[in-house]
RNA sequence: GUUCCCGUAGCUCAAUUGGAUAGAGCAGCGGAUUUCUAAUCCGCAGGUUGAGGGUUCGAUUCCCCCCGGGAACGCCA
């Protein structure tokens, strides 16, 4: 398989659990991702190298504390740099204005300064410092460039594993609109982390276990046997939920029914209800049967039925093989395919052992961990248990979830372990992390449900949720189709000069790259509503606009004719506009977006950050021309150009992004 | 009913985690093009941050109480 070309994933039940996770550990060290550590940790360069320790000597406080407190004016002709003096006036006891103006006055006079900074005023509590247009662009650009590409990352992470829980589709249901928000959030928090130092493991938690596959071996047997096999090799998942869909048929048309009887204001009549009532009796006999034959094949699945097992591996890598079209138009990929059933044979010693210390308890013929603490107290409704194994005997989620968390801790010794499911799942998550903390695992704290909310969507005037029982799901591969589609037609117009080949690709990155950043353009946690018009826009807020700043970028690098790198040796101290000093002071928040977004889990403020960065330097390219400055301007400009050009483009692949050098 | 999330310009969202006069995009109006790619840029207009109280030098941010919207709440995933 083309995503795990050391073979480390080899085929789940042929090695045992120590034998993945030595692989594992040689994976670690010799994996195809590894780079040599990252030399420094936090944003430094010349000017902050001076301006803080002097900001340390002059407070008393530590370098970190003031490196923490410093930030930027609300205004650009403020200055460049603010310091708040608030815990430096409490600590002498005078009011913060005057604070301010004590250490203005103890700024002017270092010598260390001087030579970078031009001024330092008291505006209030705060301490304003200007530096030296020149020099806050030379400091900055030159800390870019020697950072050789990794601008940006981190060594935070060295030694530490991130195991990411994300998409995880169900292998009888259609991989739709819904999932690609756990999609495309797990990847970039992925790639966030990985840019962070740690080692990362992307899990792709299928949900491939259950009734739902006696179902599915039902229609398999009743569909013929020549035609099931093309139907699978070309349709892959498709075909096994039209076949779940179909055999599901009945079931379906009693609960339709059945909820129609019960709702009294729709039903008056009652002949009405007579008719209805037929239709049930009709359909019901043939439901049942075939509830029962599944739950029979599904039940010799378990007990280890070696033909039904290999149909159920057969289902697994079609459904992957099938699905992986769409994972590589996103970019994404999982170190692990490990689904549901894979942690089937280790539930009953888990059970057994759970039982054993009395975690487990008995509850209503089921088996549950109680959620209550202490004595139930009166009036107070206790809370639900987190249940292990039903009145049935049977397990469900919530097991092979406490079996996946405690398999990933024993295998991969995470540091931390995330769960990217949307917000409705959050009591699940909850009480998961609650039962780990019961069977006395310190390292329940290190899990975290990472929780987004529920995108609906627009068609025409109204708003339908994604996941009705009525309404059409939109399949992933058809939403990327139409978005490339529309974009197909911007591509003709906007530039003419691209070959029919180019310009296919350019339409598949910006169609492709639309929807992706539109996804993580806000805070996860806001439900939101998918508007083609809006995800389509190519103006604003939008992919297509960071990935056309970054062609600009790369066009008048072309234009150039200069050598890549050859603006290394330019005097950047001529960089002395506004314009420029704004768009070097974007770059210089870089480092802090990402981190951000890994200690928050939110890709979305490397999106506003480069939004940001994107705005400034097209700003800067409108007043200002590049190519036809005087040549050692043009040197120091071309190397401006291409930090923005690299900082963008290392921003967007971040999120997933592509970006075209020409659009 | 209990628990969790959300409420900021007409719409979609920000706000350096408690900092200075709450900012962008879309929509509206007005400008800038012999384009280093106008898929751009600039200006105007748009606000009692759902309401009220509290904490302090300072609150969109933290606490309390209401109002409104969403979600989950015993054997589905």
């Amino acid at each position: 398989m083309a995503r795990d070309p050391l073979g480390f994933f080899g085929r789940r039940g042929d090695q045992d659990d120590a034998h993945r996770g030595e692989r594992f550990r040689f994976f670690l060290r010799h994996g195809c991702c590894y780079k040599p550590p990252m030399k420094s940790d936090t944003p430094n360069h010349q000017v902050l190298q001076a301006l803080v320790p002097a900001l340390a000597k002059a407070t008393g406080l530590s370098t970190d504390a003031v490196a923490a407190q410093l930030g930027r004016p609300p205004k650009p002709e403020m200055g460049d740099y603010a310091f708040p003096c608030f815990a430096y006036a409490k600590a002498n006891k005078v009011p913060p204005p005057a604070a301010a103006s004590q250490l203005a006055e103890k700024l002017a006079a270092d010598a260390t300064l001087a030579p970078l900074v031009q001024k330092v005023e008291a505006a209030g509590p705060f301490l304003n410092v200007r530096v030296k247009p020149g020099e806050l662009c030379a400091s900055i650009i030159r800390m870019i460039e020697e950072a050789e590409g990794r601008f940006g990352e981190s060594a935070a992470g060295a030694g530490k594993t991130v195991v990411i829980d994300f998409s995880g589709p169900n292998i009888a249901k259609p991989f739709h609109v819904g999932h690609l928000m756990s999609t495309i959030l797990g990847a970039s928090l992925g790639r966030v982390f990985r840019a962070l130092g740690y080692a990362v493991v992307g899990v792709n938690h299928l949900g491939d276990w259950g009734v739902q596959c006696g179902f599915q071996f039902l229609a398999w047997q009743r569909a013929g046997p020549v035609e099931r096999e093309t139907q699978l090799a070309e349709r892959g998942l498709d075909y096994l939920c039209d076949l779940y869909v179909d055999i599901n048929a009945p079931a379906r048309e009693v609960s339709v029914l059945e909820a129609e009887l019960a709702d009294k204001e729709a039903v008056v009549n009652p002949e009405e209800r007579e008719r209805i009532k037929k239709r049930i009796a009709a359909a019901k006999p043939e439901a049942d049967a075939r509830d029962v034959a599944a739950r029979e094949l599904f039940k010799r699945l378990e007990d280890g039925d070696p033909e039904l097992k290999q149909l159920w591996e057969r289902f697994r890598k079609e459904t992957l093989r099938y699905l992986q079209k769409s994972y590589d138009r996103l970019g994404v990929k999982f170190e692990s395919d490990a689904g549901e059933g894979f942690y089937e044979p280790q539930l009953k010693p888990l059970l057994a052992e759970l039982q054993a210390s009395g975690v487990a308890v008995a509850s209503e013929g089921a088996l549950v961990i109680p959620m209550d603490d202490g004595p139930p107290k009166p009036g107070k409704e206790r809370k639900p248990p987190f249940i292990l194994r039903k009145s049935d005997e049977a397990t469900i989620y919530g097991t092979r979830d406490l079996a996946a968390a405690l398999y990933r801790k024993k295998t991969y010794g995470f540091h931390k372990n995330l769960y990217v499911v949307d917000v409705r799942q959050s009591t699940h998550f909850q009480m998961l992390f609650k039962a780990l903390a019961k069977m006395g695992h310190a390292w329940h704290k290190d899990c975290s449900h990472v929780a987004f909310g529920i995108m609906q969507i627009k068609e025409g005037d109204t708003v339908l949720p994604m996941t009705t029982r009525g309404g059409r799901m939109i399949p992933l591969y058809e939403l990327l189709d139409r978005m490339v589609q529309i974009v197909r037609d911007i591509v003709r117009e906007k530039n003419r000069d691209l070959s029919a080949d180019k310009a296919a690709q350019v339409a598949e990155a910006v169609g492709v790259g639309a929807i992706i950043y539109w996804v993580q353009a806000r805070r996860r946690a806001s439900n939101f509503v998918f508007d083609w018009r809006q995800a389509t826009d190519p103006n604003g807020d939008t992919g297509p606009y960071l990935q056309y700043t970054h062609a600009r970028a790369c066009s008048i690098l072309r234009k150039s004719q200069a050598q890549p790198g050859s603006w290394r040796t330019a005097d950047l101290r001529l960089l002395v506009e506004p314009e420029e000093a704004a768009v070097v002071k974007a770059l210089e928040g870089f480092p802090a977006a990402v981190r951000r977004a890994g200690d928050e889990y939110e890709p979305s403020l490397i999106a506003t950050y480069l939004l940001d960065l994107s705005s400034a330097f097209g700003n800067f390219l409108n007043k200002h021309r590049v190519l036809d400055s005087p040549p050692a301007l043009r040197q120091a400009r071309l190397a401006l150009v291409d930090a923005v050009r690299e900082v963008l483009a290392k921003g967007l692949g971040l999120l997933g992004v592509a970006a075209p050098g020409e659009m």
